[in-house]
DNA sequence: ATAGGGTTAG
C-alpha cells in the first residue's frame, strides 16, 4: 500500500471527480484512457518496485537517459511524447524538468496531462514525501487548465504547505473568477498566521476589483503600507485599478501619483478607468501626457485614446494619435487599426475609414460592422446595407448597426421588416435589438406593439438591461401610456440612471402634466444631477403652464452650473419666455445664439405671432430667408398665425402658396385651419369659399364651426345650418354637400 | 519561480 503519513495519494486519486468535461482535447493527446484506476495500479506497482529500477527496466546503452529525452520533447513543445515517455520512467526527474513539463500542460490546458505529471511528482518521491514546491506549481497549472477542483482537492490533502501554497490555491481563485473563494482563503491565511507577501496582495486587490469591495480594497492597501509593499509597480497599478473601477477616480488618480515610476500597464490602467468613468478628456489628458514622458503606449492604450476621441468627436486629437501609431508601427495591430476606422466613421469622415477599411489585410466581423454601422448612422442606407449583406459573416452587432440606422432614420416600417429577417435569419437577439425595437414602437406611437417586445423580452430573455428598461419606459412615456411608464420605472427600481429619470420627466411634461414633472424632478435631484436635456424639458414644463418664476430658476440653475446653453436649450428658453409673455427676455436670448436652425427660428416666429406680434414674425422669416435657413411646416404655421394677427390677408395666400410651390411642403390641417381663419376673420369670403372647394380633405367640425361663424359676420349667405349641420344653400352654386364634398 | 492592465463594432 501507498500510505504517505496522512497521503494517500491513490486515495485521493480515486475520489478525485470524473475527468474532463472536454474529451476531445484529451483524446487527441492520449489515444489511451488514462483512469484513476490505471494510475493507482501504476503507484502500486511503483511502491513495490525494488529499490533499484535500472536493473529491472534496462536500457538500451544508446538509448538517451530519459531526463534528456523528456526535456527533448518539451522543448519541441511535445506534451504527448513527454508524458509518454514520463509514464515508462519509474524513477524521479530533476525538479525543473516537472516545472517545465507543468507549464507546457498549463500552455496546452491538458488536465488529464497535468494530473499524470502531479501522480509522477507523488509516487516517484516515494518514500520520501512530494516536494511542496512542485505540488504548488501544480495547484497553478489545474487552475490554468481551468479545473479549480482539481487544484482546491491537492491544496486540502497536501501534508505540507508553504506561504507560497497559499499564495498559488488564492492566485488560482482569483484568475478563476471566483474572487469571494480568494478572499476567504486570505482571510484564512491570516488566521493561520502565515504572513501575505506582494503575490498575494496583487490576487486579493484583483479579487477586490472584480467584486468591487471598496471597504475590503481599503483595508488591504493598509496592509501594503504596514508590511512596506507600497513601492511595488504591480500593488500600485493593482490599487489605481480596484479605486477606479469602484468609481472613487480622485483616489485612482491620487494613487497612480505615488507610483515611484509607473510602467506602460499602469498609464494603461488610470486612461482605461477616466474612459470607463465617462471623462474621456482626462483620458486624453493622461494618454498625452505618457506620450510626453516618453513612455511608449501599449495598443490598448492607444486603443482607449482613440475611443475617447470617437465617443466625443475629437478628429484633430484623433488624426495625431494616428500620427503617433504610424510611427510606433500599431497600424497593423487590428485593434488599433479598427480603432482607427471607428474614429473617422464616427467623426463623420466615412470615407477615410472606407478608405482604411479597403486597405486593410486583416479584416474581421469587428471592421465590417464598424463599415455598415458608419454608413447606416449617417443615414446612407444603400451603402450600409450593400456592405451588410456582402458581410462574409454576421453576428447580432452587425444586425444590430444596420437596425439602429433604420431607427435613427424613422424608418419604423423597415425597422420591423428587418426585425422579422433578423427572426428568420439568426437566433442572436438580445437587448439592443429590442431595445431599438421600442424606439420604433414609440416613433409609431404604437404601444400595443411595444408591450409585444416587452413581452417578447420577458419570454426570450433573463434580466434586462438599463438600454432596454430605458428604451421600454421611452416607449411608455412617448406613447402617452403615464401608467405604465410608472410602473415599469419602480420595476427598474435602484439600476434607473439619469436617463431613466429623464425619460419619465419628458412623458409628464409632454404630456401637459407640468406639476408632477417638477415633482419628478425634485426627486431626481436627491439621486442625480440634471443634464442639457432634462433642464430642456424643464423649460417645456414651465413654459406649459405658464410657470415663469419656475422657468426663470430653471435658466439661472443652467447659468449657475456653466452648462453649454446650446440651440436645443436656447429654443426651449426662447418658447418659455414666449409663452410667459416676457418678449424681451427671449429676443435677448435668441439673439445671443449665433448658429440657429430651423427650430430656433421656428420658436421664435411661432411665439411672436401666439404674442399678437405678428410683423416681428415676419421679420424674423425674412431674417431666417437671408440666413438660408430652409422653412419647414412649422414656420409656416408661425407665418400664417402673424398674417392673423397682422390681417394681411394677401401676405398670408402669398405664405400658403409659396410653402408648396417653392419649399415642397405640403399643407396640413393645421395650415387650412391658420387659412380658414385667416380669410373667414377678415371676411374674404369667396376666396375661403374656393379654399374648402380645393382642400384636400373634409373640414373637421372646429373648420365648419369656424365657417359658420364667418359667414353669419359676414353675412354670406351662401352656407346655413339646418339642424345644427351646415349644409350647402340651395339658391347658391357651386352646392357644398353635408359632407363637405362640392357637387 | 509565483503578480497587475487591456479585446475594437450596435
Amino acid at each position: 500500500m501507498c500510505c504517505l503519513a496522512g497521503f494517500d495519494a491513490s486515495d485521493r486519486l480515486h475520489r478525485r471527480t470524473p475527468p474532463l468535461p472536454k474529451p476531445k482535447l484529451y483524446e487527441r493527446i492520449f489515444p489511451m484512457v488514462v483512469t484513476a484506476s490505471s494510475i493507482r495500479e501504476r503507484l502500486i506497482r511503483h511502491a513495490l518496485r525494488p529499490r533499484n529500477p535500472t536493473k529491472t527496466l534496462p536500457r538500451r546503452p544508446k538509448d538517451p537517459p530519459p531526463s534528456s529525452s523528456i526535456l527533448h520533447h518539451i522543448a519541441a513543445g511535445d506534451l504527448r511524447a513527454s508524458i509518454t515517455v514520463l509514464r515508462a520512467t519509474p524513477s524521479p526527474f530533476p525538479a525543473s524538468v516537472y516545472s517545465r513539463l507543468l507549464h507546457l500542460c498549463a500552455s496546452c490546458r491538458a488536465l488529464v496531462a497535468a494530473r499524470c505529471v502531479e501522480s509522477h511528482i507523488i509516487s516517484s518521491s516515494f518514500p520520501s514525501p512530494p516536494s511542496t514546491f512542485l505540488l504548488n506549481r501544480a495547484i497553478e497549472t489545474y487552475a490554468l487548465c481551468g479545473s479549480i477542483s482539481d487544484a482546491r482537492e491537492l491544496f486540502d490533502e497536501m501534508p505540507h504547505r508553504t506561504g507560497g501554497t497559499w499564495n498559488a490555491m488564492i492566485s488560482a481563485y482569483a484568475s478563476a473568477g471566483c474572487p469571494s473563494d480568494a478572499i476567504a482563503l486570505f482571510v484564512r491565511m491570516n488566521v493561520s498566521g502565515i504572513r501575505p507577501k506582494d503575490v498575494t496582495f496583487a490576487s486579493v486587490l484583483r479579487s477586490c476589483s472584480s467584486l468591487l469591495a471598496l471597504t475590503l480594497a481599503r483595508q488591504v492597501h493598509g496592509l501594503i503600507l504596514k508590511f512596506g509593499f507600497c513601492v511595488n509597480v504591480i500593488l500600485g497599478t493593482s490599487l489605481v485599478d480596484v479605486y477606479g473601477k469602484c468609481q472613487i477616480m480622485d483616489e485612482a488618480h491620487k494613487q497612480f501619483d505615488e507610483i515611484p515610476d509607473p510602467n506602460p500597464v499602469s498609464w494603461n490602467v488610470i486612461v482605461r478607468r477616466y474612459l470607463d468613468f465617462g471623462q474621456g478628456e482626462k483620458a486624453l489628458c493622461m494618454f498625452l501626457r505618457m506620450i510626453h514622458v516618453g513612455v511608449i503606449p501599449l495598443n490598448f492604450t492607444v486603443s482607449s485614446a482613440l475611443v475617447a476621441c470617437s465617443d466625443s468627436s475629437w478628429l484633430s486629437v484623433g488624426c495625431q494619435i494616428h500620427g503617433i501609431v504610424v510611427k510606433n508601427g500599431y497600424e497593423t495591430d487590428y485593434i488599433v487599426e479598427n480603432s482607427i476606422m471607428e474614429l473617422y466613421a464616427k467623426c463623420g469622415c466615412i470615407e477615410d475609414a472606407r478608405w482604411i477599411f479597403n486597405c486593410s489585410v486583416s479584416r474581421d466581423v469587428v471592421s465590417w460592422t464598424s463599415m455598415v454601422s458608419g454608413y447606416a448612422s449617417c443615414g446612407r442606407l444603400n451603402e450600409a446595407e450593400k456592405l451588410f449583406y456582402e458581410m462574409p459573416e454576421r453576428n447580432v452587432v452587425s444586425w444590430n448597426a444596420l437596425l439602429a440606422g433604420y431607427v435613427q432614420s424613422f424608418n419604423w416600417e423597415k425597422a420591423f421588416e428587418f426585425f422579422h429577417e433578423m427572426q428568420r435569419e439568426t437566433t442572436e437577439i438580445d437587448f439592443i435589438t429590442l431595445g431599438l425595437m421600442l424606439n420604433s414602437c414609440a416613433g409609431l406611437l404604437d404601444s400595443e406593439k411595444g408591450k409585444q417586445i416587452h413581452g417578447f423580452a420577458y419570454r426570450h430573455l433573463l434580466f434586462p438591461d438599463i438600454f432596454f428598461s430605458n428604451a421600454l419606459l421611452d416607449m411608455y412615456t412617448k406613447c402617452g401610456n403615464l401608467k405604465s411608464a410608472d410602473l415599469w420605472f419602480l420595476q427598474i427600481g435602484s439600476r434607473r440612471d439619469k436617463v431613466s429619470w429623464n425619460s419619465l420627466l419628458a412623458g409628464y411634461a409632454r404630456h401637459g402634466r407640468s406639476e408632477e414633472a417638477f415633482d419628478i424632478f425634485n426627486e431626481m435631484l436627491k439621486e442625480t444631477t440634471p443634464n442639457e436635456f432634462t433642464f430642456s424639458m424643464m423649460l417645456a414644463a414651465s413654459a406649459n403652464i405658464f410657470m415663469l418664476e419656475h422657468g426663470k430658476q430653471i435658466h439661472a440653475c443652467l447659468i449657475r452650473n456653466g452648462f453649454n446653453i446650446d440651440v436645443i436649450i436656447r429654443g426651449a428658453l426662447v418658447d418659455m419666455y414666449c409663452k410667459c409673455r416676457l418678449l424681451d427676455y427671449a429676443v435677448r436670448v435668441f439673439e445671443k445664439e449665433s448658429s440657429r436652425d430651423v427650430v430656433l427660428w421656428n420658436s421664435a416666429i411661432l411665439g411672436f405671432a401666439y404674442n399678437g406680434r405678428g410683423a416681428y414674425s415676419i421679420e424674423l422669416f425674412e431674417a431666417m430667408q437671408r440666413d438660408r435657413i430652409r422653412p419647414d411646416n412649422i414656420t409656416f404655421i408661425g407665418l400664417l398665425l402673424a398674417c392673423i394677427s397682422e390681417g394681411s390677408v394677401s401676405l398670408g395666400c402669398k405664405y400658403f402658396y409659396m410653402m408648396s410651390d417653392e419649399y415642397g411642403v405640403i399643407p396640413r390641417v393645421e395650415h387650412y385651419e391658420c387659412m380658414i381663419e385667416l380669410l373667414g376673420k377678415h371676411g374674404s369670403m369667396v376666396e375661403l369659399e374656393e379654399l374648402i372647394r380645393r382642400m384636400p380633405f373634409e373640414p373637421t367640425i372646429p373648420m365648419w364651426s369656424r365657417i359658420y361663424d364667418s359667414c353669419s359676420k359676414h353675412v354670406y349667405r351662401r352656407l346655413r345650418e339646418v339642424n345644427g349641420k351646415l349644409i350647402s344653400n340651395p339658391e347658391s352654386s357651386p352646392q357644398l354637400c353635408e359632407d363637405g364634398n362640392v357637387v
